[in-house]
DNA sequence: TGACATATTGCAAATTGTTTGCAATAATTG
DNA sequence: CAATTATTGCAAACAATTTGCAATATGTCA
């Protein structure tokens, strides 16, 4: 996925910003907090508000994904066409497990029950993760 | 399902403010501000914060159930077990349709596959209604 | 039933997550 | 390289939710 083409196909500019935010996220959803520290750590001195400008961009691009899982606030990971997933949200840690599986038939079922057009979906499992048992 | 027995039983008192805000809750998600306007309608005067202690004790005790649609919000809504559903939310205009469906492969696939032990779930389907398109 | 102990409420202020206006700065375009 | 304008940083504004505290209401026990 090439950052600067999206960004330049669509009227965006490229900035620095732009391209350490989207180097930080990846497949584990992160919060904004954690994005920007890691920013921080990376020596890249950025605005929280920045951060927050590119999160909702790459979500209008599509690259980007936003999560709810409970907390009152947002989490952020990547779009990955080939790496669809879910996930196993622990109660007890918070640790965030991804997990993939074939949901199809239920969107099919939907689809044949409902005149309700499917964009997306989300599907989060709350319990115990196997180190908090 | 006898709210004052529950309050009682888990040592709570049984307030007035406690059974106004779990009587405007159904099956359909609502947001505190709108469960606050509905007791207001109904000639209930109660403060805004005292909904947010009522349902964040429900919660609790297991009888409301708070869901995250994307909204920066959340949302509640009365848990029946013989009425698990899941929604249909619509990215246009914003109604959410309940949707009932057999998900249970998902959790023994699960069970099968991690030592994860899945406590509840949420499935949400993002799209347009029926309406919108 | 009445009084006591204390859980709960209302109110206001505090917190937390997120957005926004604006002047300064940096990215594109020719 | 200069001009145009999108984007940034900063501070302030917002919105959702929580919290401290004094006043009030509920449950308990005599």
């Amino acid at each position: 996925m090439d950052i600067q083409k999206l960004l330049k196909n669509n009227g965006y500019r490229v900035t620095t910003e732009r391209q350490h935010v989207i180097n930080v996220i990846n497949e584990h959803p992160l919060t904004v907090q954690e994005i920007y520290n890691e920013l921080k750590k990376g020596q890249f001195d950025i605005d929280l508000a920045s951060v927050y400008r590119s999160l909702n961009l790459f979500v209008k691009l599509g690259i980007v994904r936003a999560l709810e899982l409970g907390e009152g606030k947002k989490r952020y990971e990547l779009v990955e066409e080939h790496n669809h997933h879910h996930h196993l949200v622990c109660n007890n840690c918070g640790s965030i497990e991804n997990i993939t599986m074939n949901e199809n038939y239920l969107l099919k079922a939907i689809d044949k029950k409902s005149k309700f057009k499917i964009d997306h979906h989300h599907l989060e499992f709350f319990g115990r993760c196997a180190n908090c048992q």
